[in-house]
DNA sequence: GGCTTTCTTGACAGCGCTGTCATGACGGTG
DNA sequence: CACCGTCATGACAGCGCTGTCAAGAAAGCC
C-alpha cells in the first residue's frame, strides 16, 4: 500500500492522461470502455484513494454539509443528527459536526471553521448565533437552521411547535381533572422554554384557571434542576396534583424527587415530559411525555439544504408535536 | 463581505507579497513589526478566512483528526466523543466525525473517507474492522484505538478492563448475601459483552457458586432486550433475587419488566448495570451500575493520538472501572 | 570604504485535482 | 477524394496556499 497514490500516478501506470483518469472517476465525458477498464482495474490494484482536499480546492465544492449542533452528546441532539446523516446518505454529500457548547464565542468559532472548510451548506441546531450573522452566512451559502426563526430567512428555518405542544400537555392533565398543575420550566433565555411556558399559560387561560407563579418553577433542562424543582414545589405550600416539566431530563429528576418524598407517579402526582427521549419508554412508570419528531426533524432539515443546493426553495414546514400517553399521568382522584 | 477574500487579496491591498501574509498567519518568519500590523488590519477588515483545503493541500497536513464511531446519537459513546473534542481544543486539531453504526460496510467505507479526507490521525472506537485493516491504517498515520485491542499495535489500544468491572459488580451482589444472581449478557459477538460474562462468572467462581446456564439471558445492549430478557427470567422456573445487566440501558429494561410484573427494586429484586450513563443517576431508583470513565478515556484517546502525532508513543494505559454503589441494590433478606 | 554576514522580502514551483481548449483520428457526405 | 462534423483524448492553466530559493537591504567588520 503505497502512501500517496494520485491521480497522476494511476494515469502513468495505465498509459493515459490524467484528465482521462479524471474523467473516467467523474463520468465527465465519454471514454472508451477498453480504457475505462483498464483505468479501473489499475486505481483498484494501487488502492487509489481521490484527494478530496484538492478536488474541493479544483472545482470549488467539497460535497460537505456543515452541522453546527449543541452537544454532540446531548441524547436529543443526538438523533437530530442521526437524521442529517441518514438523509445525506447517497446524495454524495457528507456532513461535518462541530459543537458550541451552548457557548456563544464556540458557536461562532465553529460557524468560522465550518467556513474556512468550505462547507456547501450548513445547518445550524439552535444555539445563540445573532441573527445577522447567521442572516450573513445564509447570504454566501444554502443554510437551514433548526428550533430558530430568523426574520427575512423564514423559509429556511424549521420549527417546531412548542406552544401546541405544551398546550396539549397540559390540557390532557386538565381533561384528567387536575386543576393545580406545577410547570417546571426551562433555561429562561431558551425560546423553547419560554414557548412551552406560554402554552401551560395558554392552557390553562383556554380552561379558565387562574396562573398561579408559584407553581412555576424555573429550571435549565438538565435532571438536577427537575429535581431541586419539585423539591422545592412539594416543600411550598402551595398544593398540586400534577407536574408539566418543560423535558423529559427535567421530568426525571422529578421523578426521582417524588420518589424520596413518598409521593407515587401517577397515583400522588402525574407527570409529563416533553421530548420523548428513547429512554422514556422505560422509566418507570413509563413517562407520558410530548414527542418531537427529532430524527425527522434532521431529516427535513438536510433534505432542505439539499434543495438549495439545487437552487430549489428550502420548503421546510412547521412540525409538529404528538402526546404519547403512557402510564405517568392518571385521572386524579375524586375527593 | 466578499465572497472569495483570498490571500492574494490581502497581499495585494496591503501592498506586500503572498509569502509575507502567509509567514504573518503562520509564524514562520520574522516580518517587520509595521507590516505586520498593516496586515493583520486588512486580513480582519476584509474578513479574511483562510481556505482549509488549499492550505491542507499546500502543506500536507489537514489539522484534523478522524473519529469513527458507530452511533452518534448513543448517549455512551457520546461523552467519549466529548472528550475527544474536550482534549483536542487548543492543540489546533479538530475532530471529523463519522459513524459506522455497526454495520461494517459503513464503517469500512467511513474509514476511506477520513483517509480521502487526508485527516492527520484517526481514533476508532469499538466496531468490527477487521484487525488487518487497522493494522494498515496505523501503518500510515497516527491511530488509537477504543475499545478493542489490536495484534501488534497494543501500545494504541485503549482497553477498559470490562473482567474486573463485572466481576466487581457481582461480587458486590455477592457480598450483600445474593447467591442466585442473574445475567443480561450483551451483543454476543461484541468483545465487551464477553468479557463481561466472563467476569461474572469469575466472581461465581471466586464464591464457590455453580454457575446456571439458566439464569444467563442473551441480550443486544437496547432497553428492549433487557426487558424481554428479564420477563423470560421471571416467568422461568429458577428463582434468583439479583440482576447483572451488561449495560444501564438494558437494565432500564429489566427494571421497567420488574415493575410490570409487580416486583420491587430493591426490595425484591436487585439490580446492577454498567456504564453508568448520565440518567442512572436519576431512575427510580437510582441505579447501582459500573462507571466507565468514558469520557476521560476520549480524552485520553485523543491525547495519544497527539503524542503520536509530536513523534512519541501513545502511552496509553488500561483504564479502570468504579462501582457505583446506590440505591438498586440491598442485601438480600434472611429467609 | 569595501567587504562579508544577517535579515527581510518577493518570485515561483508545487500540492492533486478539474475543466477548458486544442488536437488528431474517425466516419460520413457530395 | 476533398471537406466537415463528431468524438475521444491530451496539454495546461488554475483553485489558494506553503515553503524554498535567491535577491536586495541593512548591518557589522577590518
Amino acid at each position: 500500500m503505497e502512501l500517496n497514490v494520485t491521480l497522476d500516478k494511476v494515469a502513468r501506470a495505465a498509459g493515459v492522461s490524467s484528465s482521462t483518469v479524471s474523467r473516467i472517476i467523474n463520468g465527465t465525458a465519454k471514454v472508451s470502455a477498453a480504457k475505462r477498464e483498464n483505468v479501473l482495474r489499475i486505481m483498484s490494484q494501487l488502492n487509489y484513494q481521490p484527494n478530496v482536499l484538492a478536488r474541493g480546492l479544483a472545482r470549488g465544492r467539497t460535497m460537505g454539509i456543515g452541522v453546527l449542533t449543541q452537544d454532540i452528546s446531548s441524547p436529543f441532539y443526538g438523533s437530530t443528527l442521526r437524521g442529517i446523516e441518514s438523509a445525506l446518505l447517497g446524495s454524495g454529500y457528507h456532513p461535518i459536526f462541530i459543537s458550541g457548547h451552548w457557548h456563544l464565542e464556540e458557536e461562532l468559532e465553529a460557524i468560522d471553521f465550518l467556513l474556512s472548510r468550505r462547507v456547501d451548506g450548513i445547518i445550524v441546531l439552535g444555539g445563540g448565533v445573532p441573527d445577522l450573522r447567521l442572516q450573513e452566512v445564509a447570504h454566501r451559502l444554502p443554510m437551514v437552521v433548526l428550533g430558530r426563526s430568523i426574520p427575512g430567512l423564514e423559509g429556511q428555518c424549521l420549527r417546531l411547535d412548542n406552544v401546541a405542544g405544551a398546550l396539549e400537555a397540559t390540557r390532557h392533565l386538565l381533561e384528567l381533572g387536575h386543576e393545580r398543575i406545577a410547570h417546571i420550566a426551562g433555561e429562561p433565555s431558551h425560546r423553547d422554554a419560554q414557548d412551552r411556558l406560554e402554552g401551560y399559560k395558554a392552557a390553562l387561560r383556554a380552561a379558565k384557571l387562574p396562573f398561579n407563579p408559584e407553581l412555576v418553577q424555573g429550571g435549565d433542562f438538565c435532571e438536577a434542576a427537575g429535581f431541586l424543582a419539585t423539591t422545592r414545589l412539594v416543600e411550598g405550600r402551595t398544593l398540586f396534583s400534577a407536574i408539566f416539566a418543560a423535558n423529559d431530563q427535567m421530568a426525571y429528576g422529578a421523578r426521582l424527587a417524588l420518589h424520596r418524598k413518598g409521593l407515587r407517579v401517577p397515583e400522588d402526582i402525574s407527570l409529563v415530559g416533553f421530548d420523548d427521549l428513547p429512554t422514556s419508554m422505560y422509566t418507570t412508570p413509563p413517562l407520558t411525555t410530548v414527542q418531537q419528531p427529532v430524527e425527522e426533524m434532521g431529516r427535513a432539515a438536510a433534505q432542505g439544504v439539499l434543495r438549495l443546493l439545487r437552487g430549489e426553495q428550502a420548503e421546510v414546514r412547521r412540525m409538529e408535536t404528538r402526546l404519547v400517553i403512557r402510564e405517568s399521568t392518571v385521572r386524579r382522584w375524586s375527593s
